[in-house]
DNA sequence: TATTGTTATACTCTATAACTATA
DNA sequence: TATAGTTATAGAGTATAACAATA
């Protein structure tokens, strides 16, 4: 029931990976998915070659980056944020408070909800982890060029859209 | 021992999980990490929507691309194009053919290896799930546009290469 | 000795349902 | 009734180690 770490996403790492120049890909290299899903697994064993000395993951990290810049928010809102769930977000906040990096303070208003702030230690974490995966992009910037590398946000952030409920509808489940 | 059907990656589907307009996503926003797997998550969603009719997963298209683009091929060899582990390879290769869709022969000269064959079943089934995943990217340019679509795929293929091994090493591990 | 396909296994991630205590 | 945090659980993805048959 105690886990500690809540790391990997597939660190395994090390390995080649890449497209096979002998073989015939055929379409596979004209389907976003496809190709999407490789640069996202290289993207993450690379994060955790850059973040190996801080021991964290790409959710971690987001939710501190949350925390940080929106503080006072309650779980499910981080989770929410996040696109977690917040039966899933319980373990990941626990370990951000078990780490000193969080701490989980009730509100006067709501007995129930609890308002997610960063600890000074996990101001001075988070700083860090900033610093290192902005050394991340850059290593990111080499490979791919400035320019290409600028012109990947936007489209992918609007692709990220693509299952967006339209804005007038019933809008049911939350979770 | 038998699952039937290996499917979902993130078929929950049909809620936001947009970018919160009123949150400060900080550098979230320009971690390409996040932003690719958020893509990601959006783009497989989209294809489960699609492809609801075949019940064909991301994984089971591509193995059948490689398979329909290069008949012959071992399932090491395969698994290794998709990088995935030969031992995960196994339950994937094992649907595909008891759906009808894959052929496992045995080859003259080397009594370990298997070549992987589609059969004319599968033939067709790859001609019809192609022409919907051509629909997917269809839809998929709609949201982003056309000139944006085109620009991604050759940065995001030189990303997934990030941690490609240098050509002149040890060259270790095969797995 | 090395490789192919395979099994077994552990761990992570995600989704769902249900509970509790509040509201 | 509805919501916040939580627990329990099942399914799917992935990594590792080991084995039998074959090379």
């Amino acid at each position: 029931m105690s886990k500690m770490s809540n790391l990997p996403v597939h660190p395994a790492a090390g390995s080649p990976a890449t497209f096979d120049a002998d073989l015939d890909f055929g379409p596979l290299t004209r389907r976003l998915g496809y190709v999407v899903r490789r640069a996202q697994i290289a993207i993450f064993q690379s994060f955790f070659q850059t973040m190996s000395g801080a021991q964290i993951s790409p959710a971690q990290y987001s939710a501190l980056v949350i925390i940080a810049r929106n503080p006072g928010l309650s779980q499910t809102r981080v989770a929410q944020a996040l696109a977690i769930k917040k039966a899933n977000f319980v373990a990941l906040a626990r370990e951000l408070e078990q780490r000193g990096f969080v701490e989980r303070r009730n509100i006067p208003g709501d007995k129930r909800s609890l308002a997610l702030h960063l600890t000074s230690a996990g101001r001075l974490a988070y700083a860090e982890l900033d610093r290192l995966s902005e050394d991340h992009e850059a290593r990111l910037r080499e490979v791919i060029g400035i320019e290409a590398y600028e012109a990947l946000f936007e489209p992918l952030i609007r692709v990220a859209t693509v299952n967006a409920v339209e804005p007038n509808l019933s809008d049911s489940d939350a979770d």
